[in-house]
DNA sequence: CTGAATCCTTGGCGATACTG
DNA sequence: CAGTATCGCCAAGGATTCAG
């Protein structure tokens, strides 16, 4: 990817965060490690190739960490890292306002 | 648009925020009423089209409202409703994490 | 100045099948 | 269990033109 966008803050942030899914997937990892088939069963909609590929945007930008643990069968973890954790409050905002809306919108 | 999301509150909210320049749009409103060019200058990016649209699509939501006045030429303001204001929080947030990044990839 | 209308391209995303 | 590989759709978005 790496499209070079030039634009501000806001834009840069929503570029990688954007997606129909990444934010998502952040906001179940706030609450600590999650499998792979873990994240899939609490996103019912998500298809397994979205979800490895969101996974490693966010590894990438270095905002969750991958872990593999040499088992049979092989079980992998997924968890924010430090940076990711500057997430926490990005998760929690937008939760709130989300949480809002579908409130409003059932009235 | 009504595009029936089953899901979450962050995929609803994702939903109605995550394109390229719905939040963009809002970081700038949050400041005060804008014009419709005004707009486009503060965002060299974006075409006529799309700000036409999101912001149509901001103003179904409730949180935009569009004020025309019958002046020669014609003048419309845009601006957050109450509603609208719900999301200062979720822009400084997100322009918060947004500023950070840049930073750090800076590096 | 603020749009609407039209056409076209891109890429985000889903579905399915296959693999260590 | 945790992926990769292909294929194809379609909505998001851009460029351009026309209009009140």
């Amino acid at each position: 990817m790496k499209k070079t966008v030039t634009g501000c803050s806001v834009e840069e942030a929503m570029h990688l965060l954007g997606g129909r899914w990444r934010l998502l997937i952040v906001s179940y990892l706030v609450d600590g490690p999650k499998r792979f088939n873990e994240l899939r069963r609490l996103m019912p909609g998500i298809s397994q190739r979205m979800l490895t590929l969101d996974l490693r945007a966010l590894e990438e930008a270095n905002l969750v960490t991958r872990t593999v643990y040499p088992t049979v069968p092989v079980k992998v973890e997924y968890a924010l890292t430090g940076d990711g954790r500057r997430l926490d409050k990005v998760v929690a905002v937008v939760q709130e306002f989300g949480l809002w809306l579908k409130a409003r919108d059932a009235a």
